[in-house]
RNA sequence: GCCGGGAUAGCCUAGAGGCGAGGCGGCGGACUGCAGAUCCGCUCCACCCGGGUUCAAAUCCCGGUCCCGGCUCCA
């Protein structure tokens, strides 16, 4: 196995990953609040996230991976009082949206998907602890975080809490000994949802549940801790200061961030209301487009959406999809190989050189922009050597195929034409057609014959006439894409 | 104010001292009844500006200009 190099934003610097226990990785990717529907800027993040984690599990690694859904907190209580709900259905509506939204878009599931309203006691539990070291104090109106207790904070974010101060102003707070100091617990408002506490009746404070859940799945130090940039400061900042000072230790190896998804120049957010949700997208767009379109770009630089765009993705995908078909329909006519010729030689040297390319290009910080020109420079070499050869090696063309099972493995995109299985009698209806079809083309009533092409075209199935005789491929639905 | 990240051919993206950048789009050609897919060629020597280092700079150094983000809920 290559050495892999990860980009860790606590040193600023790619450094060589070593998961803390062989053959396994422990990740932890902060979900969302579920107050709104899912954008595509989540989808940006979670899709970055499932790129890095299928290319781990590609590599040979166990994957243990989790994340967190916070279900109840200030947004949430506050969204449900506009829409006249209750926070608890408000959540859960939209949790589900999540979950189907992730699931449409190939992102493979999380192991769990901690709720903090199901883990009220294990975070009670961390608060009591961090009480005990003498890093929380309660006050008025909530349980608080004394950030000048630890010495390390903001060292993920590069803050300085002296800066922070002057700079501008913090949430003052009516129980906070100091403006920097965060909320553990909040205790209830009339009316607000509550659960019992040492500290009366309350809820937790937003950074503590992150702390309390992966501690409990991952143990108290795991290996990759990821979200959007958004997120490095003040929530991993604090995230960090709790569990350090819990454990008193090293809490997270590599922390990995994902660049903002841009629109006109600015971030694309639930407060700016500039966003296009998932559910929209996918209407528009397959899966598979949409996760093109984000891979094409490295996942920590922001990504501006435009409609072009989505579509040069697509185009893209398209032809990645004429390459799989081209490979299919030549298989018909591959034969194994006495006496390589030149086409052989270059075509198997250009494969070698591809599938080099897209791993070093992986290792390199998921450098899947980097790895994606590989994956064409594989595609272009595959047809050009089609071109070049009546009868096609076989052994070639599998080579071909098990580096784009590989890339789809790894990108989540092809899985269609992986997955899709004939039933055979399709097959047989469409070489029927394709008969009399021919025949109508030899008595030149093409009329008939066009529109034997048209429909069949319009069912996804599409008819090509070549010097070697009519062969049909798959291909992408109008419209939806794949 | 304090920290970050950027400016790459028509558009989108990589790269990071010399080794044809990839995709999309456009034009022309081959193939075809037409279409489609594919291939070939072209889209003239791409790297924000000004200095410097070097045999050699898009890449390193210095100085600018412009854009964006974080410092507040945010993926």
């Amino acid at each position: 196995m290559k050495r892999l190099f990860v980009y860790n934003t606590m040193t600023r610097r790619k450094e060589e990953f070593k998961p803390l226990r062989e053959g396994e990785v422990r990740m932890y990717v902060c979900g969302p609040t579920v107050y709104d529907y899912t954008h595509l800027g989540h989808a940006r993040t979670y899709i970055a996230f499932d790129v890095i984690r299928r290319y781990l599990e590609h590599i040979g690694y166990t994957v243990f991976m989790v994340m967190n859904f916070t279900d109840i907190d200030d947004k949430i209580i506050r969204r449900a009082k506009e829409t006249g709900q209750e926070p608890k259905e408000l959540a859960e509506k939209f949790l589900a949206h999540f979950l189907r939204d992730m699931n449409a878009l190939k992102v493979k599931p999380a192991d769990v998907y901690p709720r903090v309203t199901e883990h009220i006691d294990e975070i009670i539990e961390f608060i009591r602890r961090l009480q005990e070291r003498g890093y929380a104090y309660e006050g008025s109106d909530g349980v608080y975080f004394d950030v000048s207790k630890f010495m390390d904070y903001g060292k993920l974010s590069g803050i300085d809490v002296d800066e922070l101060r002057k700079g501008v102003r913090v949430e003052p707070g009516e129980g906070k000994d100091s403006p920097e100091d965060f909320a553990l617990w909040k205790k209830a408002k009339p009316g607000e949802p509550k659960w019992e506490s040492p500290w009366g009746e309350g809820r937790p404070g937003w950074h503590i549940e992150c702390s309390a859940m992966s501690s409990k799945y991952l143990g108290e130090r795991f290996d990759i801790h990821g979200g959007g940039s958004d997120l490095i400061f003040p929530h991993h900042e604090n995230e960090i200061a709790q569990s350090e000072a819990c454990f008193g230790h090293e809490w997270v190896r590599y922390w990995l961030h994902t660049g903002f998804l841009m629109v006109g120049g600015e971030k694309m957010s639930k407060s700016l209301g500039n966003f296009v949700t998932i559910e929209e997208l996918l209407s528009r767009y397959g899966a598979e487009t949409i996760r093109l379109f984000i891979i094409q770009k490295h996942y920590r630089s922001p990504l501006e959406y435009t409609e072009d765009g989505m579509e040069h993705a697509r185009n893209s995908l398209e032809r990645l999809y004429n390459t799989m078909e081209n490979i299919r329909v030549a298989m018909e006519s591959a034969e194994v190989k006495f006496r390589w010729g030149d086409a052989e030689f270059e075509f198997y040297e250009e494969l070698r050189r591809a599938r080099e390319g897209f791993y070093a290009a992986m290792n390199d910080d998921f450098n899947t922009a980097e790895a994606l020109k590989y994956v064409f420079l594989a595609s272009n070499a595959a047809n050009r050597y089609l071109t070049r050869t009546e009868h096609p090696g076989t052994s070639l063309l599998l080579k071909a195929v098990e580096f784009f099972r590989a890339v789809s493995d790894v990108f989540g995109v092809m899985e269609d034409y992986f997955v899709e299985r004939s039933t055979g009698l399709e097959e047989e209806l469409i070489n029927l057609l394709i008969g009399v079809r021919n025949e109508l083309r030899k008595e030149k009533r093409y009329d008939l014959a066009d529109r034997i092409r048209e429909e069949l075209g319009s069912l996804g199935v599409q008819l090509e006439d070549t010097p070697k005789g009519t062969v049909w491929k798959r291909k992408m639905k109008a419209g939806t894409g794949r």
